[in-house]
DNA sequence: ACATATTACTTGTTAATTGCAAGTTAAAAT
DNA sequence: ATTTTAACTTGCAATTAACAAGTAATATGT
């Protein structure tokens, strides 16, 4: 059987080196980036949370997405202790980390765009940081609960 | 022919006022953020250098991105006073404003995956500010010497 | 002046992805 | 034991993306 290299399936390569393409490959689509909004701003987690969003999603489409953010190490899947049919997902530190991303994209929709939510907005134009460690901070509150 | 109120043609509605998912739906897809790129760091202007793109856009595709770009106040193109052949693809401030939502996705994903360009992400750490004002001012000479 | 080359596209055609409706499975509640 | 609930899957039509080729309006070279 010596026929190469034992290696983990490989991930499917990017179109280029760019950390911006990395970005755009794993959180450009029409929903990868609201379902994280409703984990980091609204605190849902589970499927069910994520199915009643307001933009509607579909739900092959939702499926699809949980598992390809936990294919990039943006959230994980754990099974609810107090109820097996639940499935918990939660953000990653890598998910976590894309507080500043998530504030910079309603920051500037919000700078150029009519839209709602303007009590979020302010808070995070008079303190983005305060904001971003906010969530943060909360996500570590939660993740030891849970964990 | 009293019809109706006289209105522009309206946008099609959003599919929420969330300030997230106004951003989500004018750069939430694969390539509109890489075209931005392209533009802001590496100053290109014409249909042609952005089809020599790492990542290999598809013309159409090219075609469909800088039409809806246009039609979302992102950019705009003029014809080029010294060739008429020529279309420049330009910023527009609201264009331009997106440099901290690149700068965000390019420290993510830089933080998170391998990815190239250590030099540009380097820069980033050490000074996000700098380099976010360093993209205003050379759009401000740029447009300058164009209009 | 005329042939050739460039620029910015458009037009098919095929492949992949999305959206919608309905169905499935396992666990929990009544 | 039956019904509900949670988290999906499957099938199918519609939309979007990718690939290849073609076109119109300049511009350039001889």
């Amino acid at each position: 059987m010596a026929r190469g290299k034992i290696t983990k399936a490989r991930k499917p390569k990017r179109r280029s080196e760019c950390p911006l393409n990395a970005s755009v490959e794993m959180l450009g689509d029409r929903w990868s980036l609201l379902i994280i909004r409703d984990m980091m701003l609204r605190g849902f987690r589970t499927y069910k949370e994520f199915m009643e969003c307001y933009e509607g999603i579909a739900t092959n489409i939702l499926a699809d997405r949980l598992r390809k953010l936990i294919a990039n190490g943006i959230i994980v899947a754990e099974s609810d202790p107090s109820d097996g049919r639940k499935l918990n997902y939660l953000l990653t530190q890598k998910g976590i980390d894309l507080a500043p991303v998530l504030t910079e994209m309603v920051l500037w929709a919000a700078a150029h765009e009519h839209t709602g939510n303007q009590p979020l907005v302010r808070q995070m134009r008079e303190d983005k940081e305060k904001v971003i460690s906010g969530v943060k901070q909360r996500w570590k509150e939660r993740r030891s609960h849970s964990i």
